[in-house]
DNA sequence: ACATATCCAACTTATTTGGTCGGATATGAA
DNA sequence: TTCATATCCGACCAAATAAGTTGGATATGT
């Protein structure tokens, strides 16, 4: 029952992102030292972001990415979705409704999957990118004032 | 970010033990026939289980397991965590309230992952062994009477 | 004594995770 | 035009974890 790094790590990328793609091109380079992570493995981590169509890239000499929306229209759950799929504590497509589990004929643990999906998914959901920027703000500056 | 099978065959153990112990002992050979799940598994399953307290055993001959608490005294999480460990999305020590992360100095993404757990938390230990059988009951009955 | 059970360590296999590597392609600047 | 700086992308790889099996020891009611 844990995130991957990709989860972990591609989330710290787009704080990153927010951050710092306001109007620059951010490259994966300058990504991968401020947040330690090796460049080829952050390199596809943020391809599926891009696929998933949270950021656009530049190719070539100043090339780099950007977030293509406002970090307060990307939430955190739209990200992890992306990299993790879909956040469900098991694949059961009765959590979608169906009555039989093929697991095991009717089984009522499909109400407890179901309800742990959907307590994760609102807490993702209704944080966004901008909370998580501006929360990094306020540390920063408690950090910076010591 | 999915739970494992030994999570959810070990939720179904424990169900199929709440509605068959009530008197009787129950075999690890009775469970895996009702719940198809093998034996030799099952049994290290069960194991997990006794080691948290949850169930006891008689060896021998007519032996079997039986619950230690009545149904509505075992919540879906205590369960869950006996099997999977912790239900947190990452290991981070930060999740207990360090400022600092290993990680990447400060983080705050563990402000996500904190509430992601506490989520999780809330829901599975606001579930009851009793309330799942009661569902089952429910399902059965609606069942037998098509 | 024997069938029925739990107990338990060691082993095996398959899958997933967490990367790395090498080269192709694009592009701004000198 | 060349070159440094980037993204792009498929193939590969090692380690860890999950999932399950095997074999035998031990206990006990009939």
């Amino acid at each position: 029952m844990k995130l991957s790094t990709k989860g972990r790590y591609g989330l710290r990328a787009m704080i990153d992102l927010a951050i710092h793609s306001k109007e620059n091109q951010v490259s994966i380079k300058s990504i991968s030292e401020r947040q330690e992570i090796s460049e080829n493995y952050l390199e596809r981590i943020i391809a599926l972001l891009k696929k998933a169509g949270y950021v656009k890239s530049t190719r070539g000499a100043q090339g780099g990415y950007m977030l293509t929306k406002k970090p307060d229209q990307i939430s955190v759950g739209n990200i992890l979705r992306a990299l993790e799929g879909d956040l469900n504590p098991v694949d059961c497509s009765l959590i979608n409704d169906e009555k039989v589990c093929s697991e095991s004929g009717l089984c009522v643990t499909k109400f407890v999957w179901k309800r742990i999906s959907d307590s994760i998914n609102d807490v993702v959901d209704n944080i966004s990118l901008q909370d998580l920027v501006n929360e990094q703000v306020e540390i920063d500056k408690s950090q910076a004032s010591r």
